[in-house]
DNA sequence: CGATAATCTACTAAAACTATAGGGTAAAAG
DNA sequence: CTTTTACCCTATAGTTTTAGTAGATTATCG
């Protein structure tokens, strides 16, 4: 399941992608126009920020930006940032790999097999997918 | 993340189709070959053999055996009943379809488009393996 | 029949995670 | 110096996951 805050950020993304030349935009406003809960937005927007792909503005006037043009934000960073790995098992994860402590042997784990492709699957969109595309 | 239950379940399920001639299995064995909780697992057999894809016998002699032959056997069908819908998304499910509240417009949502190609390239995957593939 | 071996059922509980709310701090603008 | 906004910390209700406990039920075998 994707959660909330996954798709609430990627909402959040693509509402400031449609700004004109990159103005702030204020947590309200996106929290209103997407139906999102104010408070938890502004987790979202601020673990974003910290992850390079927002930036921010105190002060009247001030909001959250997108620092990139739309085309170069990969949902693959997205994702990664938002969501966490895209494997779906640590053991077959690229960025955030972790042995299983129960299977002896990687190689023979049927699970392993499968989830390897599916990773190989998902990765495959994600990379293919910019948030220009997404508008 | 893949939830333990589907793990096990999958890893009970190749452990069950490597057995010749079908013979049941006591839960006891798998769960010790295979590392897991002997009650947890039992649950997850149990949900297994409700859903079609096992069969059991009781008393001596007794326990689990897959009822189909493992090519016949689709990870679509397995994936669906031990970790439930594969998009991830409500409003992009098959199987489980349900309308976002928050989503005014579906054609719309970049969320939508995002997540229908990764339900179709996840569809992909367990499409072409069955159990058989997983050996 | 009666003992044994197994699955089946239901209830409970700890732990982890999710989504959200509250209240206060810091910085920028005017 | 006041207003406006992002920033930060904490708490909490709710749900899901991952089991554990206790016993009922059914089949087999001697």
């Amino acid at each position: 399941m994707l959660s909330k805050k996954t798709k609430y950020g990627l909402k959040a993304l693509t509402y400031l992608a449609k700004v004109e030349g990159r103005q702030p935009v204020q947590i309200a406003e996106i929290a209103k126009c997407e139906n999102i809960s104010q408070k938890f937005l502004e987790s979202i927007l601020l673990t974003l920020r910290r992850n390079g792909l927002l930036g921010s503005k105190k002060g009247k006037g001030g909001g959250y930006y997108l620092i990139k043009e739309p085309h170069e934000v990969q949902m693959t960073t997205v994702m990664r940032v938002l969501e966490g790995p895209i494997a779906m098992v640590p053991c077959v994860s690229l960025n955030f790999y972790e042995k299983c402590e129960d299977c002896p042997d990687e190689g023979e784990c049927s699970v392993h097999k499968l989830m390897l492709q599916v990773r190989d699957s998902a990765l495959d969109v994600y990379r293919n997918n910019t948030l220009a595309d997404l508008l």
